[in-house]
DNA sequence: TTTTTTATGTTAAATTGATGACATAATCGG
DNA sequence: CCGATTATGTCATCAATTTAACATAAAAAA
């Protein structure tokens, strides 16, 4: 069968239903209703619906959801039952923070070492993730075989390093990064984290509250 | 006249146009065609000519757009030519970081003060920015009157703090906790920063991508 | 067992967003 | 100064996304 391609809007809320669905299971609720869903969560029924469709439907006339297999389903989809074997590319002041407190095993996310510039010998490790010169990229990678990077380190380094990254076979980038490195390399999915471009759209709405009062 | 309402997804754009225009500017290039800017930025020259004009446009036919004008509209229209004042609430790993490498100014924000539960005493501070007790949060606030607010701290306190800030007259919040504030509080405009919805786009396109090959 | 209610999956309509087409105006070269 | 070229602003079309409608099936109630 021709696979129909998912569109970027419904990959984006899966996350989100994902996150709802475990904090119904948490409180012990096992089935749930599309328009009950959707109200927890500020959408409509209809949209609920149509979503899971996309991946084939995962409920039943008359009962509605069971809130364990559609948890089970989403986290099936979003590919974070499995452990994706992930390094850091720049352990400065954020990519510390990520590794010390980002919770990367929720997200199927396994960090199996970091790398920067200013480490030297052997023995470094950060909450138990072992950081390397940047020199050791391609003998460490070549063991370890990750499947993502993630980019933290300063923008004017970050085109070289995608492609020194590709070059050794990484499958995905996420970019915390102010350069949009999907113009120039479109053979990875590159997910991008843009503070400034965050925090831009937000002083936009702030301005336009402050017109409408 | 009845101002018509821009689409999120054109303000979406506006910081990613002005990035490029600036990187135009510091290489001394002072005018641009919509299609030029277009190719730079992997869009079509009638979305740029479409998005420009949703602002009344500011090109000129069989010239094109004045770079330097350009920059000072689209900083205008986001509001990051003035200083917008905010607070940082949670100045553990995250916030630390935000105050110590993020470039705030580049947004038209200046951070004023911080606040957290563990801080005795006065004269604290983190990259010049005074760190107080959340307890004075009010009294602070009252000398301070900061536009917006960054929300780094634990998800459990993110509900209570924000209502307490809207309490206190905070006009936005850039929220860093995994909690959609907005479906509690849609009286003031909420940006989020979701680490984990993120990173699991990126491993649902890391499976797709595995699938195909 | 039968009826009523609930609630999905799916198709159709409406809305929103992006692209293409073009008339028009300003620039540039001769 | 004038024709050719460039390139905008705008309108019309096309595509994507969201919402609404409804037939149908399972569950719950009687």
């Amino acid at each position: 069968m021709p696979e129909k391609k998912i569109s970027t809007a419904v990959i984006r809320r899966m996350p989100k239903y994902y996150k709802y669905v475990n904090q119904l299971l948490d409180s012990g609720i096992t089935r749930i209703s599309s328009s009950k869903l959707a109200e927890m969560m500020g959408l409509t029924a209809s949209q609920v619906r149509q979503d899971f469709n996309c991946f084939g439907g995962f409920g039943q006339q008359g009962y509605g959801y069971n809130v364990e297999f559609l948890r089970d389903e989403i986290a099936n989809i979003l590919n974070i039952n499995k452990k994706n074997k992930a390094i850091i590319i720049g352990v400065g002041n954020l990519g510390r923070t990520l590794i010390n407190n980002f919770n990367f095993s929720a997200c199927g996310v396994q960090i199996v070492c970091g790398f920067d510039v200013n480490v030297e010998g052997h023995g470094n490790t950060i909450n138990n993730v072992p950081i390397y010169n940047v020199s050791e990229l391609e003998t460490v990678m070549q063991n370890e075989v990750p499947d993502l990077a993630v980019l933290t380190l300063p923008k004017r380094l970050a085109k070289t390093m995608t492609a020194r990254l590709i070059e050794c076979g990484i499958k995905a980038i996420w970019n915390f990064t102010n350069v949009d490195l999907h113009l120039d390399f479109d053979c990875i999915p590159i997910e991008d984290v843009h503070f400034s471009e965050s925090l831009m759209t937000l002083t936009y709405r702030l301005k336009e509250k402050q017109n409408k009062k």
